[in-house]
Formats: C-alpha cells, structure tokens, sequence
DNA sequence: CCGCGGGCCTGCGCGC
DNA sequence: TGCGCGCAGGCCCGCG
C-alpha cells in the first residue's frame, strides 16, 4: 500500500497524537500480521514514554522507552486510525491493534491483508539490523543527489524500474512513484539501470523528490485502501501521469501535439501503455520515455 | 551474487 | 444476480 508519502503523513498524524504519551493498554486481536507478535508484545510496549515517532523509507519507528522501538510496516493494505479521547470507537472488520493512550486517546492499528507488521527491536540494534543496514538513501534527505543515485544504479543490469523499486538504491518508492518519476524523467522502465547518462541519472534524482513532494503536498494517494489517520482520502491519484492509465493520451504528448498545425484537438499523441516487469505493472508512454 | 517468480492474505471489479 | 478469475500500493525466500 502505502510508499514513502503516504506513510509521511501518516506518521506527522501521530506525531502529535503520540509525543508525550504512554499506551496504556494494548490489545492484540490477532495472533500476528505478516509475522506473529512476540510473546512479550504487550508486556514491552505499555507504559512506556513514547519519545519519538520518525520514518525510514516505507517504515515508521515509535521509540519506546530508552530501550524499545517498535518498527511499523503498513504492507498494501495498512491503515491507522487516530481517535481523540473524546471520539467514539466502533471496531470494524481487521482492527487488529489497538492502543488506548495515557490521555485518553486511542490509535487502531487495520490491515485486511496482514502484510503489514509491528516488531520490537532493541534501539541500540536498530540501524545495524536489517531492513535498515542495507537501506539506501532518504530521497527527501538533503544528502540526496543524482551522484548517490548514480552509484547505486552503476553495474546494474536489472531495468531501472526494477532498481527503483529496490529499497538498497533509494528507500520508500513503491510501483507508482518508480512509473511516475521515470516518466517525468523521460527515461524507458526497460532501460538498464547502469546504462543512464549522466544527464539522465541527474533528472531522475531530481523527479524522485519533485513526485514524492508534490504526493506529500497532495496528501497521498488514495487507491484501494490508503487512507489518513481521520479516514480521509489522499487525491495524488488524480494527479498520476501514467500510473493506472492505460490506454490514455499522454499527457506531455498531447500537450506538445496541441501545439502542432496538424494537431486535432483531443487524442493527439501516444496511448499510456502497460507492461510486467518482475510480475508488477508499469506504466510507461513509449514515445515519450527513450 | 544477482535477478526472477512465487507466496503471503483479503477484497474488489470485471466478464461470463 | 452470482461466481470465478485476475489483480492490487510490499517484501521475503528459494531457485537457477
């Protein structure tokens, strides 16, 4: 589900609902997720001073005490509700955790699908335990630039589209961020990675920010399942360039074929086209992206 | 070591 | 209307 902006917001919802606060009682509803909880979940996790909630790549981490954090994976179908104390809780269908927070508040962790996960780790054990010892760089960081991005990419054979989705080369881009940047950089999915130019490796660091600011400005986008932490809808979707556009004009094609004497108002330019890569889709216009 | 395909789950939309 | 199939934002594992 969720990719790094969606996952940003959702954690700058908790921030303010969490800092400061204990979870007072957590109830499990389920025996685990993607994997089970450990056996003292509950146990480590209640009572503790939340001292701070941050993000790397698809995962948020609330530290718990001097000691805790409790790594969050949202998988695809991850959501979080933030209730005040004084709003009403009715459980639905896939609420599998659930806080009741020092204050009154209460935060429900629902997930129909069960890919995502929550794991404690020793805080000291935290960036030298994987997935964050083998992840790649922040793509909002204000270290990131097309050299990172080209050092990752260089030797590569896999398609860049596939490397984009590779965690190790940039953290927190999933299938539509990886189709939306390449195609704002002009580069084919099919390209392999360590064949970029300098100039290309140097737009496509650059649309990887501009596509993930404007998701976040845009709060997210709203597929299936994402939604905000107040149930509220993300309209990035709306504003997708290819992602789940087969078959449309592209954009940029019919915007420069408008200009053009011969061009007909509507349906000028090349039709977004689908193909699988590594068994996911991508979304591509073939005229468009060299 | 790297890349690919399958598996993990449930829900939804589509075609018959 | 109802059912089966394919597909879905992610990640891990095993195989070649």
């Amino acid at each position: 589900m969720p990719e790094l902006p969606e996952v940003e917001i959702i954690r700058r919802e908790l921030e303010p609902a969490l800092s400061g606060r204990k979870i007072e009682r957590c109830t499990l509803n389920i025996e685990g997720l993607r994997y089970p909880f450990c056996a003292d979940f509950t146990r480590i996790v209640e009572g503790k001073d939340i001292t701070k909630i941050d993000r790397r790549g698809k995962y948020m981490r609330v530290f718990l005490g001097a000691d805790h954090a409790l790594v969050w994976h949202l998988g695809m179908s991850g959501r979080v509700k933030i209730f005040a104390p004084s709003a009403p809780y009715d459980p639905v269908k896939h609420d599998h955790v659930h806080w009741r927070l020092s204050g009154g508040g209460q935060i429900v962790y629902n997930d129909p699908r069960r890919f995502g996960f929550m794991q404690l780790v020793p805080v000291q054990m935290l960036e030298k335990s994987p997935p964050f010892s083998t992840m790649g760089p922040e793509p909002l960081g204000n270290s990131f630039n097309a050299d990172m991005l080209r050092a990752a990419l260089e030797n590569r054979k896999t398609p860049i589209k596939i490397a984009l989705l590779d965690q190790a080369v940039v953290a927190g881009i999933g299938n539509i961020y990886a189709c939306e940047a390449l195609y704002e950089a002009g580069i084919h999915p099919a390209r392999l990675a360590g064949s970029l130019s300098e100039a290309e490796n140097e737009a496509l660091a650059h649309t990887i920010r501009s596509v993930l600011l404007k998701a976040l400005d845009a709060g997210g986008s709203s597929l299936k399942d994402y939604r905000k932490t107040d149930g509220s809808l993300g309209y990035f979707q709306h504003m997708f360039s290819v992602y789940d556009r087969e078959g449309e004009i592209c954009p940029k094609c019919a915007a420069a074929g408008n200009g053009r004497k011969n061009a007909v108002k509507s349906g000028v330019g090349a039709q977004i086209q689908r193909m699988v890569q590594a068994g996911r889709s991508t979304f591509y216009c073939p005229s468009c992206q060299k």
